[in-house]
DNA sequence: TTTTGAGTTGTTCGA
DNA sequence: GTCGAACAACTCAAA
């Protein structure tokens, strides 16, 4: 029997992994992984943390065997596969700009391996929705109907053995020491029990309660879709055999087609990885220079005098994660507050988070920035303080997070300017009122109007 | 080709 | 406190 590796990328988990299949139909498996090093360094400790976890646990299910190299791919998956003997490399498809240039240059070096890419981490792989002029959609909503219409695959089943080749590993990253800062668990057998549980639990009740980032009522699967812990179609197909119906089941499911969506986006327009989809803003003038750091800066440690802001940049900081609400907030703040470009924010949300996707995380700050898909309209400019009092309308999320608040009782921490301000907390960097209408005219101004 | 209805997530102001 | 209107005009998708 010859040896066939599976180079683990974002699909890190056994179940429902049909490249994994593929792979063992071809032979004995080796199970590698390739860690970057300039993505382990750029990458924040809540974001290692997990991704270590990851691979501890897969370690653990692939009963040792998981081979870990450090490097570049296109140097490390060739030079794997020659000291294996290996015919064939088994890949989850990546369909984003920088993936799909790595496995081509991947490919390249394999010479006579063959590269055999399976499946995708998308419920419909992206490219395969379509009008029916075969033009992708730019608009979610038709999107969405199509999808849906579309259907997706069963789960593919686990195997129930696998033959693993052994190959010399290096050393697994460790994973840094967070402080007792809760995290999400990594690893594949985690993400099943936390979707569990929000299955059970609060699927039924998430379209009312999914905006609340005081209290724990989302699924937290974004960083287990990212990494491929689990498989969105494995989701849905739960989703259904639950027999659930409603608008929490329809919403959630909505956001998993907004995955899809911005992927498909991406796959069509792999340039909107750094430019604008929507290239009618390309004049618009930003803040730069010293000041504008000096904002940046208090914006990325949760530095602003907003209590909503401040709360969830130092969520991000110190969890790797934050409440999609929230990120739509401290989102609109940078780019119309402080009036910096999207571009800006995107790069440091992807530093930071440990879901940090290429493709949701771009196009959610375009949808922000007014650049994106969305015809949005001009005038959608979030009030931090508003969105504070509507969405933590106790202040518990707050408070959680920035301690010099929390001698303020209720919904007051939300605006602690109209009582003494606590020791240690900042003033307000910008009046909103104001900032507000400073971008509501260059908005104007770079559409020329 | 033309027409028509619709487009994730908001805020403010005045009655 | 609550509620509806105004805040622009344009592009997209489908009939």
């Amino acid at each position: 029997m010859s040896t066939a590796i599976h180079w683990f990328r974002r699909d890190l988990r056994l179940s429902d992994n049909p490249a994994l299949l593929a792979a063992r139909d071809a032979g004995d498996v080796l199970p590698l992984f390739v860690l970057d090093p300039a993505i382990w360094e750029k990458s924040g400790d809540p974001r290692r943390h997990f991704l270590a976890g990851c691979l501890a646990a897969l370690h653990e299910a692939t009963d040792g065997h998981l081979v870990v190299r450090h490097g570049r791919p296109e140097d490390v998956v060739p030079a794997v596969a020659r000291e294996v003997g290996a015919a064939s490399v088994h890949i989850t498809a990546d369909t984003g700009p920088y993936g799909r240039r790595r496995d081509t240059a991947v490919e390249k070096a394999l010479g006579d391996v063959e590269l055999v890419r399976t499946g995708s981490p998308y419920a419909v792989a992206p490219g395969t929705i379509t009008k029916d002029d075969g033009a992708p959609f730019k608009v979610f909503t038709p999107f969405s109907r199509r999808w849906r219409d579309h259907g997706w695959h069963d789960p593919a089943p686990r195997p129930r053995s696998t033959s693993w080749a052994r190959v010399d590993s290096e050393d697994l990253p460790e994973a840094p020491d967070l402080g007792g800062t809760e995290v999400l668990e990594p690893g594949e057998a985690a993400a099943r029990k936390r979707w569990r549980t929000f299955l059970d639990e609060r699927i039924a009740d998430y379209d009312d309660q999914r905006n609340r980032p005081d209290l724990d009522t989302t699924s937290r699967m974004s960083a287990h879709l990212h990494f491929g812990t689990v498989h969105p179609r494995t989701l849905l197909k739960d989703i259904a055999d639950s027999g659930q119906t409603g608008t929490g089941v329809d919403t959630y499911v909505t956001e998993l087609c907004w995955r899809d969506f911005y992927a498909d986006v991406l796959w069509h327009r792999p340039e909107t990885a750094r430019e604008y989809y929507n290239p009618e803003l390309k004049g618009m003038t930003y803040s730069t220079g010293p000041h504008a750091d000096e904002d940046f800066e208090a914006w990325a440690t949760g530095q602003t005098g907003f209590p909503a802001v401040d709360a969830a940049m130092r969520q991000l900081l110190a969890e790797g994660w934050m409440h999609n609400r929230m990120r739509m907030i401290v989102a609109s703040f940078l780019v119309k507050d402080l009036h910096q470009e999207w571009t800006r924010g995107a790069r440091y949300f992807m530093q930071h988070l440990v879901d940090g996707d290429l493709a949701s995380n771009n196009h959610g700050w375009q949808w922000v920035a007014g650049t994106g898909t969305d015809a949005s309209p001009f005038f959608r400019v979030f009030n931090p303080v508003t969105q504070g009092l509507k969405f933590d309308p106790d202040g518990d999320y707050v408070r959680r997070y920035v301690p010099e608040l929390r001698g303020i009782a209720g919904k007051a921490v939300h605006e602690p300017w109209k009582g003494e301000l606590p020791e240690g907390y900042p003033e307000r960097v910008v009046d909103h009122k104001h900032e507000r209408e400073v971008a509501l005219d260059r908005y104007a101004k770079a559409r020329g109007r």
